[in-house]
DNA sequence: TTGGAATGTCAACAAGGCTGACATAAACTT
DNA sequence: AAGTTTATGTCAGCCTTGTTGACATTCCAA
């Protein structure tokens, strides 16, 4: 039964949004939507022998050439044993550069090799297909709320990053 | 400079949120936020000993109680092994309880034990806090915006198991 | 010149995916 | 009743990707 006499200071309907079953909801969104948005590039990484964490690389190293190392380290918040694993065979493999940096010297900056972008390019067309018909099927409104609540979701530090 | 003579077939604005510029950036949030989403209870399932795919388990047998190994793998994707590895700690440490069915006694019907119930509450505050803060920030239209990409961004497959 | 930062590398380990093979019990089919 | 399929469990082994710890190198900066 809806509340007549105020309406307005109704929290269980003003703040449906708020209930643990509207949180419960919004969780396993997120735990499906995060496996379909994986999805289609994991399928063309394994024709690679590449994983999840080749992907990640390509995509920062393609969206800020010239990154260093320790620039990447942050943005993906692993341990550096763990980047540079996969760095050494993006490397071997010819789809990164590595430069020594000409102010300092100790900096690596990484950059995509034509091939490494090529490699990107048809990861990024993959991820960007299924986020494109999400985004035509849900329209501008929705998305403009998907950003932001995705935005107050993710971790301060990392909001500056993003936002550049 | 904008369209003045026909606003409503300048598909540059009208669609903005289809460029690629945008498709990255909400690629990008949807890593980052997904890292968010997943450091709290994370940071708590450590302390444990535990992992993400052990709250998983959790978190849909609490959902569905009694539900079967079966449906459990198809909900997670994962393959029988994989699952069995991470039922069968949480069965010896006594969070969750297998019981045979009655109908078909090949199926194994899975609970919470009191333990259990408990750190799945544990997690899974931890987890709606996160997303209670975000949504809050975000208001009930940012919220609707959201569960709308999200399920556009499913496999259609899990669509079913989700809105049920 | 010395301390510390940036980077790379080796070794070892763990979680949690995977495949393949095999076992068992129960249900279903013929 | 016999054979097939389904549901589950288990063993062994492999891969990716994360971790820690230790150590070497290079080189900027005070």
């Amino acid at each position: 039964m809806e509340s007549v006499l105020s309406p307005h200071h109704d929290k269980g309907q003003a703040l449906l949004y708020l209930t643990d079953e509207q949180l419960r909801q919004g969780i396993e969104a997120m735990f499906f939507a995060y496996r379909g948005f994986t999805a289609d590039p994991d399928r063309i990484l394994e024709q690679f022998s590449y994983g999840r964490a080749h992907h990640r690389a390509l995509h920062f190293i393609n969206g800020a050439p010239g990154t260093t190392v320790n620039n990447l380290l942050n943005i993906l918040g692993v341990t550096k044993q763990s980047l540079n694993r996969v760095l050494r065979s993006l490397i071997e493999d010819g789809l990164v550069e590595s430069h020594v940096g000409k102010k300092d010297r100790r900096k690596r900056h990484l950059f995509l090799t034509a091939e490494g972008s090529k490699l990107e390019q048809k990861l990024s067309n993959a991820q960007r297909l299924r986020m494109r018909s999400a985004f035509r099927a849900a329209g501008p409104e929705a998305v403009a709320g998907f950003r932001t609540v995705l935005e107050a979701m993710m971790d301060p530090k990392m909001l500056n990053t993003y936002i550049n």
